[in-house]
DNA sequence: TTTGGAATAATAGTATTACTATCAAAAACA
DNA sequence: TGTTTTTGATAGTAATACTATTATTCCAAA
């Protein structure tokens, strides 16, 4: 069985949906090998234009800006990952388990996929890792969430959140809980790799280090 | 009893020390007043001379660029807030209680002080929390992080580990706590002001809600 | 098969940003 | 008083973040 899923982001993020065409697909493809190499800063519409061999008018005419653009692929991501969960969480009962099974999933590289124009999905997870609070953290917050752009994040949190309550009705915070789970997987991520002395990594255990931390983190907070 | 304590924040961060002369305080001070008023992205150095009544080429004899300034005044945030927790916890002999005062402090304004050149303290709380991580989360921190310009984050950071291990010395990820404890304490407080729904506040427990998560999150997972 | 509309390409242009350079005036300092 | 340091005034540059205009291609309905 083969099947396509796609994640249909909210239309007030972008002028023209880059779904709707390969020159739209190319574009995101390519923004997220070039953010990746870049960093969002260095990123700019210049560049991803002499990339895809178009010119900057023509990615104007799918996004006003390159805010805008991270903000697709972070919610094309966040789409990504509350698919994924709910696909993982199909067969278990067991609500430890399916926290066990949250946490390896945000820990870990999201499943390769085939397709010619299928987005990298490690340079993605070192996107959300290292840009993604960049998306909120703006004078324009609040204006921008009036169209419910950060409904993906939402989401994935209060699906994780009512996992939590599955585990323990009587925890009092479980999207707090939740948002500072997926905070501080990136966090982790990032200082295990760059600033390892706010962390605890040992040269042995880069790998595994992150999830265990949370792990244990998540199970104690649960706990009655 | 009067006293003045000043915090030497890493040489390699300024191009001129700002706290020796009159000009560069003010160039903190309204750099502070400014980054509040109009977030980082749009804040400049044209913006800032005109403030401060004087040129864009004699703040850059200051500082190299604006990521550079920030940097500078994240330092100051975090040595000083090492030194209140310090100070804090002075006279206090029972980790748990140690462990309160610092959750408190970090889910509160800075105590304000008097002299006429002053930060604006609640300006300064607000910027650490919405501008802090834009300081390491930029594709120079491996470079950027060979001249210990973060040593101040990560002395916060240790000190707290430290009082963790008092209140427990088995538990195992006292850093990586730290870390958490001080990252999760900015988004709480941005979640809870701009997008509720990642979090658990309530109308009426605005105030607390970020102190009582965390107080909450942080025993239960030091608790063996 | 023609034709109208949409998408894209090519090109140009503007305002702002992030600097650098130069030189004179003022201040500090010795 | 003379000298060095700091600041101010002004100018300039390369890059960024767009907007505008017109020409070309393409596709689909008439």
């Amino acid at each position: 069985m083969d099947f396509q899923v796609s994640f249909k982001v909210n239309n007030t993020i972008y002028l023209r949906d880059p779904e709707s065409s390969e020159l739209g697909k190319q574009i995101i493809k390519s923004a997220i090998d070039l953010i990746y190499e870049l960093g969002f800063e260095a990123f700019n519409f210049k560049k991803l234009s002499l990339e895809i061999k178009t010119t900057e008018a023509t990615i104007y005419r799918y996004f006003e800006n390159k805010h805008r653009l991270l903000l697709y692929i972070i919610n094309w991501y966040w789409s990504y990952l509350a698919f994924l969960v709910m696909l993982k969480l199909q067969n278990i009962t067991d609500a430890e388990i399916k926290l066990r099974a949250i946490v390896s999933l945000l820990t870990h590289e999201l499943p390769e996929s085939s397709g010619r124009l299928d987005y990298n999905k490690n340079y993605l997870n070192q996107i959300v890792i290292v840009e993604s609070s960049k998306v909120y953290l703006t004078k324009e917050v609040s204006e921008i969430n009036k169209n419910e752009v950060f409904k993906p994040y939402k989401d994935l949190c209060s699906i994780i959140a009512n996992v939590m309550l599955a585990y323990n009705p009587n925890y009092q915070y479980p999207r707090s809980l939740s948002s500072t789970l997926i905070e501080a997987s990136h966090h982790q991520q990032y200082f295990s790799k760059f600033l390892p002395k706010l962390t605890d990594v040992q040269a042995k255990d880069k790998e595994e280090f992150t999830a265990q931390f949370l792990d244990d983190l998540l199970f104690k907070a649960l706990r009655a």
